[in-house]
RNA sequence: GGCCCGUUCGUCUAUCGGUUAGGACACCAGGUUUUCAACCUGGGAAGAGGGGUUCGACUCCCCUACGGGCUGCCA
């Protein structure tokens, strides 16, 4: 079997769509546990609507996601003299033909067509016209596409698709100013590319007949077609704008890891028996195009928070925090002092398997990011009545000469609360208060260890008073 | 309008002619507990509808409904 390549071919315009993002993955996925090449190219032939920054933009989404391709970025804009090339080898081939319709004719046409309820497919009269009859004006290069018969596709994904070559026009290759159609474009650059298997949106199903036919008219090698369907948002319609997070970065932004957006995106749509949490190594070796589902899928912000969480817990420390400090930087947020960082570190293990994200995780670290004073807020300044006041103050006074260990802060912990007649269950809500000024947090006995004997005395002295 | 694709618990899905239709997330109840998170136990929850084919259909075929895509000198 020859070597698998594929390719993620994104339109520069606009950030990096989460179905885009997914697309990519399946592709690095399938190429990746394949031994295979995984090419990017940006389809930017259409000069209006490409920008330079979306490009930059979806760049910097596959980088997050750590889909990482192979070899340079193809501008398909930039191989447009070879298109051309080759549009002109097939009208050299008697397999295109020069078609001098006019837009507003062909336009006049389907819009007759359209009210007289006939087919609007337009049949250029100049398909067998004699050169002899051409008139000297612009011109654009049609497929002469069979007329009889059928073009098949035998997706992956889909099954085998049939279309009625009577159904399919001869589709314009190069327009009237020289330039390539995205028709024309993406069977040149896929062929030139090597690529073997084209995974893409089920919104170029009907495209992959058309593109065949080219790819018949070159006498070239047909790819493998796996096409995907599309995500939609949670109410089930066509994703946009309107259902939140559409783009990848919202969800960099949010704090998820990107080793647990890949572990979503993977779930969504395709799947390996009952497996629902993976890693990359696991996704690679298992994926296949014959796990991939044929109908279109939600995104379900619940089960990626899910998903989240146990990545965040399964992340060893050293890959985890500089995690943190990324998504950090990206949120414009400040950078950690050193002293942070320490004690980031140390807090770790008793932070990571209690967030799902990582603002929540910097949230229950707040003990451990913040100095003294600390600052209670709402719900722990409510804690710290003069009640519990008092218990801190005498807890205090206990710790003094009590050996620094979980064991023995457990225990004077427990002589505390048992001579003020309370629970453990009361007595940790104030220490967790006057520790970290939250009221959610890793165990109490976890924070004592973490800060130390003087900043917990010094933080209870502070609350008690 | 034409062509094409799809339809299993609320959601993601397993099943590839014979299962009490399984798992996960979510939800509900209980347990554990030091808050949060996690964890444990239990529970409710599905084959769009109608025809076929077959000894037997979620599974194969047809129709309908609903959803989606394409129908550009956009990609």
């Amino acid at each position: 079997m020859s070597p698998i390549v594929t390719r993620f071919a994104p339109s520069p315009t606009g950030y990096l769509h989460i179905g885009g993002a997914r697309t990519a993955l399946f592709n690095w996925l399938f190429a990746r546990g394949h031994g295979g090449t995984f090419l990017l190219r940006i389809e930017d032939t259409d000069r209006e609507r490409s920008t330079p920054e979306a490009t930059a933009a979806i760049l910097q989404g596959l980088t997050w996601l750590g889909l990482d391709w192979d070899g340079e970025v193809v501008s398909q804009f930039e191989r447009r003299d070879r298109h051309a090339e080759v549009a002109h080898e097939m009208l050299a081939r008697g397999n295109a033909y020069k078609c001098f319709c006019t837009q507003d004719e062909i336009e006049a046409f389907r819009e007759a067509a359209r009210a007289e309820g006939r087919s609007t497919l337009f049949q250029s009269p100049w398909r067998d016209a004699d050169p002899s009859t051409y008139p000297d004006r612009p011109f654009v290069i049609r497929l002469k596409a069979p007329r009889t018969g059928e073009t098949v596709i035998e997706d992956a994904v889909q099954g085998r698709v049939v279309f009625r070559n009577d159904q399919l026009d001869d589709m314009v290759c190069l327009r009237s100013d020289g330039t390539p159609t995205y028709m024309l474009a993406v069977v040149v650059d896929d062929h030139d590319m090597g690529v073997t298997h084209v995974i893409r949106g089920d919104d170029h199903l009907n495209n992959a007949a058309r593109q065949t036919q080219i790819f018949h008219a070159m006498g070239w090698p047909v790819p493998v077609w796996a096409h995907i369907p599309l995500i939609h948002g949670e109410d089930g319609k066509k994703l946009s704008k309107r259902h939140g997070a559409v783009g990848l970065h919202e969800y960099s932004a949010m704090g998820y890891p990107a080793a647990a957006l890949r572990n979503y995106l993977a779930r969504l749509g395709w799947s390996h028996g009952d497996d629902e949490f993976f890693t990359d190594a696991q996704a690679k070796s298992w994926f296949e195009l014959s796990g991939i589902g044929r109908a279109p899928a939600r995104l379900d912000a619940k089960k990626l928070a899910n998903l989240s969480g146990l990545h965040i817990a399964a992340m060893d420390d050293a890959t985890l925090l500089p995690e943190i400090e990324a998504y950090l930087q990206a949120a414009a947020a400040p950078a950690l002092t050193p002293p942070q960082r320490a004690g980031l570190s140390a807090a770790l293990y008793c932070l990571k398997d209690r967030a799902k994200t990582y603002p929540d995780l910097l949230e229950k670290a707040h003990f451990v990011l913040a100095q003294r004073p600390v600052q209670p807020d709402e719900a722990a300044a409510k804690v710290l009545d003069p009640v519990s006041r008092g218990i801190l103050g005498t807890l205090t006074l206990q710790l003094q000469n009590v050996s620094w260990e979980r064991e023995a802060l457990e225990t004077a912990v427990a002589a505390v609360a048992a001579e003020a007649g309370l629970g453990l269950g009361k007595i940790a809500s104030p220490i967790r208060a006057a520790l970290a000024g939250r009221t959610a947090t890793p165990s109490v006995f976890d924070m004592m260890l973490i800060l130390g004997r003087d900043e917990t005395l010094a933080r209870l002295k502070d609350a008690s008073a």
